[in-house]
DNA sequence: GTGAAAGCGCTAACAA
DNA sequence: TTGTTAGCGCTTTCAC
C-alpha cells in the first residue's frame, strides 16, 4: 500500500456490489440487510455482515437518500449557537429523533436573517424530511413559504398559521410567577425592568401588569425601560428610586440590578430582592444563586420534534402548543424588611 | 389546488429536466448553469435562471453529491453544545468554510464517546470531504482510524500522529502567563488549584511549577488537588491555609475560590487575587470581572478549517499547530496586599 | 427468501 | 457553446 496523499479519500470506498460479490450474494439482499429488513434469512444477514465488516464497507448515505425519496433527517436551525438556551433545545430535539430513528442535522443562524435563510435553503437542497427552527429571525413570511414544502416546527418562538406548527412558553404565566412569589414574600413595591422589543419582552410586561392588577397592587406598576444586557439593568438601579423589589425581563438584566446594588452596599436579598428570567446557565452559580423563571427548554425541543414526527408519520397534524415556566427560588429574593 | 396532507412533501419537487424543458435547453446546460460554470453563454444562463425560479427548482444535493463524487462539505464534530467555548471555534470554522465555498454540518457529541463515534459514522456516511473535531474524547486510536478515511483535524486537543492535524494552545504558556501577571503584582505565595484529570489540567499544573521555579519561587510551589468545578475551587479556600493569590485550572473552580472567600469576608482582590482559566463567558460579567487567560478559540476554529481545506486542494500537508493564549486582566487581581 | 433490472436526480466525459 | 449519454451507489418492484 503506498502513501495516501494528503488532500482526498485515501481508499476508494467499497460499495454494495462489492459486498454483495464477497458474501456471494446480489446486491438486493445485502441492501436488505443493511436495512435490518426482516425479510433476510440469518444466514444470509451473518455472511453479509461479516463481508461487510471485512472490506470496511459504509453504506453511502447520498445514493440511499436519492434511491428511496427520503432522508430520515430533521433539520434543526439554532438561532445562536452561543446561547446555551438553544443547547437544551436541541438536546431535547435530539433525544426524540433517535428514539424514532431520525437523524438530525444542526445549523447555526449565527443571530443573522441572511444566515438563517441560507441554513434552511441548505436543509432543503439536502431533502431533509422536516424542519424545527429554534427562535430565530426569520420573517414569518419566509417560513411560512418554506413550510408549503416541508413540515415545519417552531421552536420557542409563538408563530401563528396553520401550515406550520409551533411549540412556545406562556411568558405572561412566567411573569405572573415572578409577581406571585415576591408578593408572597411580602413585597409590595414591585418594579419591571423590561426588555424593550427583545423576544418575549411584551408577553412578560404585559404579564407582570395583570399580575399587578389582580393582587391589588395596580397603584403600584412601575415599569422601566430596559433591554436584556446588564448594562440596563445596572442603568435601571442608578436612575431611579429603589423598591423592595425588581422583576427583570431576562436574567442578564438581573445581573445589572444586582451588581448596581452592591455597588452600592444595599444588601440582596437583605432589603432589595432580585427575581431574574431565563434561568440562564450562570444564575445557578452558587455565586449568584439568581431566582428566576424557568422555561422548559428541553422539554420544547421534545414537543418540537415529537409534533413534527407525528406530522410526518401523519399520526397527527401541526398545531400550536403552549408549554408553562416554572419559578425557581434561590438566594436573591427574601422577605420584605419594609414592612 | 387541494389542500396538502401534513405528512411527506407538499409538491413533487421539480427536476432538472423540467427546468431543462421549460426552459427550452438540455439537461447539461441546465447542470451547468446550475453550477455556475462560465461555459454557459449570458443568454442561456438567464433562461434557465428565469425558468428555475418560475417552477421552484431547487437542486438535490444527494443527486448531485452522488454523481460529483465530492461533497464540499466538512464535519464539524463538537464535544458540547452547552459550552460556548465550542460556539467559539464553531464560528472560526464557520468563518474560513464560507469563504472557501464549503458548507458545514454539525454535530453535538453531546459529552459522549458513543453519540460522537455515531456522528462521525454520520459523516463518513455522508461523504463529507473533510472533518473537524472540537473537543471530543474519541481514543485517539479512533480518530486516527477515521483520519485513514478521510482528511482530520482537531481542534483545541494536541494530538500526535502524522494522519492527522491539530490546532491547540499552549497551556503551559497560559500557566506561565498568569504566575507572571500574579508575580509582578508582588505575590509571591501563589498556589495552585488544579484541574485533576480534565483537559489541560496537566499542561497548566507543569506550566505553573515551570513558572514558579523560574521566578524564584520553587519553595513556594503548592498545589492543591481540585477539578474543573466551583465546588472543588471553593473546597480548597475551606480546607487550605489561605495563600495571597490563587490560580485555578479553570474559570468554574476560580468562581468557586471567589465565593469562599466572600463567604469568610475576605475581600477580592483587597487581600487575595484570583486568576482563572478560559475567559468563559461569565468570567466577562460585570459581576464577576474575573482576571483569567483567553484561548483564541475563534482563531483555533479558523486554523483548524484553514488547514483542513489546504489539505483537502492539495496546498499543504496536515500538520501539528501550536497558538498561544493571552490574559486578560479584570478585576480580581490587585497588588499583595501582605508586602 | 433471493435475484434481475429499472430507476432516483444529477455530473462529466465526449461529441457535435 | 450546447446536447448526448453513461454512470454515481443505492432502493424497490416484480419474478422466481
Amino acid at each position: 500500500m503506498t502513501e495516501p496523499t494528503a488532500g482526498g479519500r485515501r481508499t476508494s470506498q467499497p460499495t454494495m456490489d462489492d459486498v454483495a460479490a464477497a458474501a456471494g450474494v446480489s446486491r438486493a439482499l445485502v441492501s436488505l440487510v443493511m436495512r435490518e429488513s426482516p425479510r433476510a434469512s440469518a444466514q444470509a444477514r451473518r455472511a453479509v455482515l461479516e463481508a461487510a465488516g471485512r472490506l470496511g464497507y459504509r453504506r453511502n448515505l447520498a445514493a440511499s437518500n436519492l434511491a428511496a425519496r427520503r432522508t430520515l433527517t430533521i433539520g434543526l436551525l439554532l438561532d445562536d449557537l452561543h446561547n446555551p438556551w438553544f443547547a437544551d433545545v436541541s438536546d431535547g430535539v435530539h433525544a426524540v429523533a433517535d428514539r424514532c430513528g431520525y437523524q438530525v442535522i444542526l445549523a447555526d443562524g449565527r443571530r443573522s436573517a441572511a444566515a438563517e435563510s441560507r441554513a434552511i435553503d441548505t436543509f432543503l437542497a439536502s431533502q431533509v424530511d422536516g424542519i424545527v427552527v429554534a427562535g430565530g429571525r426569520l420573517v414569518s413570511g419566509r417560513l411560512a413559504a418554506v413550510a408549503r414544502e416541508v413540515p415545519l416546527v417552531s421552536a420557542g418562538r409563538p408563530l401563528r398559521g396553520n401550515s406550520l406548527g409551533s411549540v412556545s412558553v406562556d411568558d405572561a404565566v412566567g411573569a405572573r410567577l415572578a409577581v406571585e412569589h415576591l408578593y408572597e414574600l411580602g413585597h409590595r413595591d414591585i418594579v419591571h425592568v423590561d426588555g424593550g422589543r427583545g423576544a418575549g419582552a411584551a408577553p412578560r410586561r404585559a404579564g407582570y401588569v395583570a399580575a399587578m392588577r389582580e393582587l391589588g397592587l395596580g397603584d403600584h406598576v412601575r415599569i422601566i425601560a430596559g433591554e436584556f444586557t446588564e448594562e440596563a439593568g445596572a442603568r435601571a438601579v442608578r436612575t431611579h428610586e429603589l423598591p423592595t423589589a425588581y422583576f427583570t425581563a431576562n436574567d442578564l438584566a438581573a445581573l445589572g440590578v444586582i451588581d448596581a446594588l452592591d455597588d452600592t452596599d444595599v444588601p440582596v436579598p437583605g432589603r432589595v430582592s432580585v427575581v431574574g428570567y431565563d434561568n440562564n446557565t450562570f444564575a445557578a452559580l452558587r455565586h449568584i444563586g439568581l431566582t428566576t423563571i424557568d422555561q422548559p427548554r428541553n422539554g420544547i425541543g421534545r414537543a418540537a420534534a415529537e409534533m413534527l414526527l407525528a406530522a410526518l408519520d401523519g399520526t397527527s397534524e401541526l398545531h400550536h402548543l403552549l408549554l408553562q415556566p416554572t419559578l425557581v427560588v434561590r438566594s436573591t429574593t427574601g422577605p420584605c424588611s419594609a414592612r
